[in-house]
Order: structure tokens, then sequence, then C-alpha cells
DNA sequence: ATATTAAAGACTTTATTTATCTATAATAAT
DNA sequence: ATTATTATAGATAAATAAAGTCTTTAATAT
């Protein structure tokens, strides 16, 4: 079980859209570029954060990724459940229907996770990281 | 990211050893069959809990397995990390020394949630399910 | 010596993740 | 209108990881 590479660009993109928050839109070949990563499959990612209502897209000339949510209030969360998906990390394939002990206790592990993650905001890595260059 | 299936193979058969800690060794037979899957992949899973010294094996007849821990010293933890391994669920592929912001949230996001499986006894699971019946 | 049991290794199958390629749609600039 | 620029979608391929099988070996009790 880990976080898959999605995740971890999905973040990174976030990140460097705070920092260029001022700069108007981004192509996706920017950032294609600017990561140095396939950008098709870039392209999928950041498709799923608009999907996700973090960020928005414009076609055309000029067009590009820019914030949608207010940078303030991106979780790290938010980002993690448009790359990963919304179910839990433990599902029973066994006796799906009964909500069991073991369960719960995962789930409430999870929660405890997910809060966290959900009250961090990548405002802060990004504030930091302005000044510093490049953070990937 | 889930957790394996390997993981929930290994809590079950960690619930039902507690249950029956009373009737000596567990053969993998009678385990595979009680839970009805494959005997040779339950066999691996079976000797990871053994190298993490949860339960112990001997062969010959009349062997099997039993557990080796104290039962009530078992935790959730204790089994996610002899099947799912040690690393850290969010690992940067890009700057891997650099001890980065991002990887600091994620790390203390999971250390959130294994400080509480480490917390929380399978026991308490088995004692419940006593009288309940088969629980997979 | 034999039967019973676990462990190990090589291997196959299946599922998931990552990535590419191509075609389509939207928009701005000319 | 036409062209250039941009994102989206779908099909597919390649890479990796998880799940499962088969076979051999080692240990132990009877
Ligand atoms: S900022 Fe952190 S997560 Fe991102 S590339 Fe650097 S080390 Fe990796
Ligand atoms: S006890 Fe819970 S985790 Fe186990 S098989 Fe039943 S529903 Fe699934």
């Amino acid at each position: 079980m880990k976080y898959t590479k999605a995740t971890n660009y999905a973040l990174h993109m976030i990140v460097y859209m705070i920092e260029h928050a001022q700069s108007g839109n981004l192509s996706l070949h920017t950032l294609a570029d600017h990561f140095n990563v396939s950008a098709t499959y870039l392209s999928k990612i950041l498709t799923q954060l608009v999907k996700a209502d973090l960020i928005e897209s414009t076609s055309g000339a000029n067009g590009g990724y820019a914030l949608r949510k207010k940078m303030e209030d991106i979780s790290y969360m938010d980002v993690i459940k448009a790359t990963e998906g919304t179910g839990s990390l433990f599902e029973c394939k066994f006796q799906e229907g009964s909500k069991c002990l073991i369960q719960n206790v995962m789930a409430e592990a999870e929660n405890l996770m997910e809060t966290y993650l959900r009250d961090k905001k990548l405002y802060e890595v990004a504030k930091i990281q302005i000044g510093k260059g490049k953070s990937f």
C-alpha cells in the first residue's frame, strides 16, 4: 500500500500553481516541461483536479490551468481524494455488507489521518518554498 | 492506494488463532480450509507473520501455527507491518534524500493512523466474536 | 522409514499504475 | 473563416505490483 505517483504529481501541481497564482493560466506544456514529466499523463491528473473543482481549465490560446478554489483552502486531502479516489483504504471483499469491528477500527484509523490532512493546507508549503526555487 | 488482500487474510488469521489459542497448533490445511482460501498463498502470509514473530510454526505431524506473542499485545499495526512492509505510504521518487515539508506532513498523518493502530489490539475483536460464529 | 507438516523458489496469472498515441473539442488570434 | 493553441477523451501499450499455483526441500513426530 503506497500512495500513487499520480498523487505526488498532483500535490506538486497545486503547490506550483499556488506559487504562480499571479501568472495567469499555466499550460500543460509549461507544467510538463517544468516538472519534466509526460505531458499526456500529467494531463489526466490535471483533469482529475479539474473534476474535483480544485483548479479550472480553459482551452485555446492563452488557456491552461488556474486555481479555482481559494488557495488557502486547498488541503492535502482534497488533492489525495482527487487522485486516489474516495473509497476506504481497507475494504473487505468477503462480507461486504456487514460492518464489522475490524472494518470499524481500520476506518477510524483512516479517519485520524484524513482529519489531519484535511486540516493541512498546501498553501503552507508553497509560502515557504517561494524564494527557495524549484520544489521538484 | 488500498490495503492488500494479504493484510485482510493476516488479520483474520490472527483473530482466529486468538479464538483457538487453546486448541494447540493449527495447520495450514485447517486454516486454508476454514477460510476457504488458497493454501500455498496463505502459507506465504503465515510465514510473514512468523518472521514478524507474531506466531510460530512447527513442522511435522501435529505441527502447524500457534501464537507466539502474548495475544493481548498483538496490535493491528503489528500485523499490517508484517504484510505491508515498513516503508512510508508516501515516498517521493524525485529527491529522495531531502526531507521536505510535503513528506513531513504526509509522514505525520501516517503517524496518527499508526499510533492508533498500534494501540488497538486484535484481542478485542476476538473476544466479541467468540460465540458469534465464524468471522470470515 | 513413513507420513505430516512448513518454507522456499520459480513461475503464472491478474490487476493496477503509468505512459503513449490519436482524435476531438474549445477558444483566441489573425 | 482559417489557423494556431490549448484541453479532453478514448483506446491502447508497457511497466509494475499483487495474487495465486506448482514443485521441491527441510523438519519432525509416529
Ligand atoms: S518537494 Fe518533497 S515531495 Fe516534492 S520532489 Fe521535493 S522531496 Fe519530493
Ligand atoms: S469480520 Fe469484517 S473484515 Fe472480516 S470477513 Fe467479516 S466483514 Fe470482512
